[in-house]
DNA sequence: ACTACCCGCGAAACCGCTTTCACGACTTCT
DNA sequence: AGAAGTCGTGAAAGCGGTTTCGCGGGTAGT
């Protein structure tokens, strides 16, 4: 079956006896447009059931209404729902203003790919990276003027907006719970330190620790990846530095699983040998057995912010990072 | 700071002394340009550094290089892992084929909504769908001729390619294997019975039942809705309902471990007392305690048929519907 | 040698919408 | 009353590719 040929705004222009010009003026929301030949061209248009091709407008005005969100391949966005709750926010945004959400997975590290290309064919209005190893893609592109948005803080300082969660207030509140408890051998199992919200994360955790006058002894701080598996060995790992560990706090709640799991396994009680807290409030935290202690982040705030702050730009306005606040969730883990 | 221009056909038809017409060839891979000739072409790209602007590209030609990944709102893609793994799948297969992935997220059940629009509009060549409780988007824009691909078994029988795991023969698997570990009385908690993918999985049950040459009691159906409260809730249904339970056989594997958790909490032994087994091998199955046994389907396979299904579409082929397999994967719970 | 094809290639139309430009009809200011 | 804006509008020129059409030259058939 051939498709029914949808209507131009020749057509539209015919039927209500005005210009193409001015159902373009009309179409778009321009003022100065007669009321009743506005009107025309409206009922034309409800009548033909007309819809404005995307393509050619875009093409015409240089604007394509799409912007793009760029995902490290390495984060593997699907196996944690933390990035696509960010990007159901972005999307929520943009969609008010009319802009559509294009998903790529950047393949890792490379600043000159297939998704650079892309995004300096023009297909774009704009782009949202959820930035974690290296901002080399982001450092390329920015000579290009095409806004952008990062999701994360940026490894380098790179003059462009940026959202995140206050990871270190967050890791330090998380601390701050153990020692509080009690806790006096407090651990930690790190997150990818590649990643400048692990980074944060230690720093709270650190400073925490600081506050208590003493240092955290070697063997405490264990570098993780976020992974189940990586929370499940170096807990192993802690234990066996310290067996006298009374506290861990996990940068994710991932990780923090796999230590229950692994202290469990040991013969160790948690909370009352051992407490943990983790970070993200993700499902997982309710599932455990005790459920997890951890610092929930608003991550569909997060991502809200990211498409505010690109649609601030596009609008040509002036953009200040924005950081997210955290709360900490007791449950039964520490 | 201006964007350095970009330069056009027009620029490269100059450079390289050949029509733009020529250069269009050339680009597009037509065999009958003089070799020389596209050297030529070649060298001027390369120096120039052009790059096709793909929206007048998709202007002229009618194709936009983009397909539409439509996930239907209220199954939170990314509160699950599994969509998103599905859609990075198909994103992988397109890809190769040059052909861009865009991510829309449909509000529920609306047959003619902003994504209907979008989709009519001819910006994609195509649409896939992640179909769960409703096929009236799909349906409506049957008629508008775009190639479409349903991922999950469509509710009527609509003659669009579709891919799915085979769920019937999962649970079956699932349902049997507790059978041969000595379960007598086994129940089963169902995913939203508004999906096809429960109810098929709810008739593998059944069959692998019948074939004991029982029926199941009553109460021993419990519905759920793919949810962890709810896979809690309806195992203390359940068991209020038929003490003598042991086996359960959950529809996903969050309802199995909320199953395993209240199970625990009654004092019950897994799998000990009652042995129970989940549905997807998803990340959770492993940091339960037991561990979860469970049905794997091969989330990436299904994503990657998805998107053959469409480039075969795409190139005008024949199209058949694909079913992933299943395979049981045996743990601690049963 | 003459007509009939086939081939590679350039000129130009075209895709559907946006935007500039200029014109006629009014207002407003000297 | 004439000069000098305003204002709403249509004609037309793009945006950057793709594609049709037809031309000139070479090959083949008779």
């Amino acid at each position: 079956m051939v498709p029914n040929p949808r209507p131009t705004y020749t057509v539209i222009a015919k039927a209500s006896g005005v210009s193409e010009a001015t159902v373009s003026r009309v179409l778009n929301g321009d003022e100065s447009v007669h009321p009743d030949r506005a009107k025309r061209v409206h009922e034309a248009v409800d009548k033909l059931g007309y819809r404005k091709n995307r393509v050619a407008s875009a093409l015409a005005s240089g604007r394509s209404g799409l912007i793009a969100v760029v995902i490290d391949d390495d984060l593997s966005v699907f196996s944690d729902p933390f990035w696509g709750t960010v990007t159901s926010g972005v999307s929520r945004i943009l969609s008010e203003s009319g802009i559509h959400t294009v998903l790529m997975v950047s393949p890792v590290g490379s600043a000159d790919g297939g998704v650079s290309h892309y995004l300096k064919s023009g297909e774009v209005d704009g782009a949202i990276f959820f930035v974690l190893h290296s901002d080399a893609l982001v450092n390329n592109l920015k000579k290009t003027g095409l806004p952008m948005v990062i999701a994360g803080t940026p490894h380098s300082s790179l003059d462009i907006p940026f959202v995140d969660t206050d990871n270190f207030g967050g890791a330090y509140a998380a601390t701050k719970h153990l020692i509080n408890k009690g806790c006096h051998k407090i651990g930690i199992i790190t997150g990818d330190i590649g990643t400048t919200a692990a980074k944060q994360r230690l720093d709270g955790y650190l400073q925490a620790f600081r506050e208590t006058g003493r240092v955290p002894a070697k063997g405490l701080i264990c570098e993780g990846d976020y992974s189940l598996e990586s929370g499940m060995e170096n807990t192993r790992k802690l234990l066996a530095a310290h067996p006298d560990v009374d506290g861990i706090f996990a940068s994710n709640d991932l990780m923090a699983a796999g230590a229950v799991t692994v202290l469990q396994d040991m013969g160790k009680l948690v909370p009352d040998d051992i407490k943990i807290v983790g970070f993200d409030d993700a499902l997982i935290a309710q599932t455990t057995r005790p459920a997890l202690t951890t610092i929930r982040q608003d991550v569909v705030a997060l991502g809200e912010a990211a498409g505010r702050l690109m649609i601030a730009q596009l609008d040509g306005e002036d953009v200040q990072p924005f950081i997210t606040t955290t709360e900490l969730i007791i449950r039964g883990s520490a």
